[in-house]
DNA sequence: GATGAATGAGTGTTCATTCAT
DNA sequence: CATGAATGAACACTCATTCAT
């Protein structure tokens, strides 16, 4: 991370900020690099100062998405109830990739492996999650039947998981909803067994957001 | 459906064949239709005789591979428990997705949403899934807190999530161990309510199959 | 002419009859053969069969196309007065033209002088004329102060350009209208002296056809 | 035209007239991309760089070729006798055609009507012509029986006729001569009544300068 | 730092023609 | 006579990247 901050330059952070409404209508692959500085007025010499690669224009590009999340859901995690703060962190990531467009959701999940940069994105991401799970199991609010990186790796790819489907269907209901929902039910499998005694469960039975 | 399936000669069934192959080791937009050629040794004419578009192949390619998922793994599923069918079906999935290497997990997950064709390729897992837990609500096996369609969508994105995960990062781990026990927490959740009381959980405590 | 019309068999003409419609929206290199064989119900094989060529189609379109004009207008051109022949062959050529469509008439435009077949086609129409302009001459109907040749190719390129103009407009104008006038006006110069001291042109002044 | 006046850069234009020489041995349609690159030297890059399209070439080319005849003939017509003004204005016009090669005179010919830059091409003639014909009406040296649109439309398609004569046949014969000839002729249809009873006609009788 | 002209391999697709059956 | 699968050179055009100024 660090070695990635110090390459961001205040030009080069300007430059992918105005990018990314770029990338709202369009796929990253669709734009291309002339395009691109065409759109955001800088030259072409201009952009390859600032990026080796169109690639690394999408690794910053993923940077400063990330950024965004962090810095808008995590201080709201605060609740004493660490399911709560689940279904907060959800709700939150729902709204981000939300407010941010279709194609831009698309970029994210469309990582490219063979960087290591990009496989590195979620890391902030699982690290509060991991907190929030290990500390709702110490609080006995969470089932301790399975260790904390299964349950955190089952969170985040149920999140994608909703996440994609809402892009693959280009945004056709609303994903917060949708998001809230779906993790409210997953959530059951998260609970220690002598609470799922008790639980009563969706007080009423609802259909799903999407049509 | 008939129309496509006319469509299926022997030959392109023959080149369909032959392709996918060829999309284990590199994906298949980074193919290009000549080396496809060359690749599987007809000429461009006759590619273009059988497939009037690359997109229409990549139709084809779903269009095959779908039918190898329903033949193989759809006959196992006529257990009394519904769970128990959830379980092998996600593990049929699973093997199904595991064994035509991680390219073509990543094709099936390309979908471009603008293609009808595609847009109803999960329609036949869809609904034997709508059918298994509608029959298991019925049976009182499965929650009835949720609509079946709600359970529905949730354990297709969790599966597809699952499998998206093993491909991003390139099959790294044993995809259908993971998607076992993803899968067998996941339908805690499932559990009617009466059920969920005298549940014990995992028998023990399990590291994820993820390293 | 003779070693053409061995060539036209039975079916030949009835495929070249069948080719002529698809003429009319399309231009003739804008469609290919496999598309005419598909239109006209035939293989391609059988296509090969009959025509050496797509190249030989087009010679065999425009022989019939020529036959439909000497069968359609010659007969017409029985009048006394020579200059007024030339004006019904000038009437019928347009007719002609313009009932069978823009891209017909570019067909036979858009002549390639490679080929001897095609240099050909407007002797018979060459030779009319000449027989009416010399006929014309001899009744002291048409001026002598310029030959017989000279006058029939001064009409023949201005029925030509005039055809020209309106394809290249695209039909937009009564084509046979614009003929007539633009005829009248030519033959202005055809009067031999002693006509024109007493001729008094156009009875009244006309605004173009063309819009 | 000040759009496209802005667009003919120092290089394109130096492309454009490295261009016109290729298209006297092969017609413009014939000619591919790669090939025009190669022979004037320039990548297909750099083409791209400065024509958006092939047709955006033919633009160009025909843009220069029309400045080029604009510039040499025009200053020309300043005769009092508008008559002689038409006369010089067609025999400008066939030096000029067939000075540039037959494959030039053809290329200006194969108007695509699709394309408004194209259609537009002749406005500068076209303009100059009726200037000419309403002058030597005032002048009463043209009839008025007949409007000088007219007039003007008829004197272009004749002289388009005759160089398009004489690009069929592939400049087999001197196209000067035949036009003046021709020309000579047709302005016998353009003389006003009291003139042209006086009118002796051609001077003796000539042989077409056609073969 | 900034520019934008130059590059050229690569793309998906077309189509007249051949020929074994 | 008839078929239609097979061919493959050719096409217009794209685009990430380089580099001299």
């Amino acid at each position: 991370m660090t070695k990635v901050k110090q390459k961001q330059s205040k030009r080069r952070i300007e430059i992918l900020e105005a990018v990314i409404p770029l990338i709202s209508q369009q796929s990253f692959e669709e734009i291309s690099v002339a395009e691109i500085c065409q759109s955001i007025g800088i030259s072409i010499g201009s952009f390859y100062h600032y990026f080796t690669t169109k690639n690394d224009l999408l690794i910053g590009l993923l940077w400063i998405i990330d950024e965004d999340l962090v810095e808008n859901t995590f201080p709201l995690l605060t609740n004493k109830n660490e399911l709560e703060n689940l279904k907060l962190f959800a709700h939150g990531w729902a709204e981000h990739v939300s407010s941010h467009g279709i194609e831009r959701s698309k970029l994210i999940s469309s990582i490219n492996p063979d960087n290591e940069a990009l496989a590195e994105r979620d890391r902030p991401a699982i690290r509060k999650l991991l907190e929030i799970i290990t500390s709702g199991q110490a609080k006995k609010q969470i089932t301790t039947e399975y260790d904390a990186d299964t349950l955190t790796d089952l969170f985040l790819i149920t999140m994608r998981g909703i996440t994609q489907d809402w892009s693959r269907r280009d945004g056709s209901y609303a994903l917060t909803e949708r998001m809230d929902q779906s993790i409210e039910i997953l959530l059951r499998a998260f609970l220690p067994a002598h609470v799922r005694a008790k639980a009563k469960g969706a007080p009423e039975r609802k259909k799903t957001a999407k049509q």
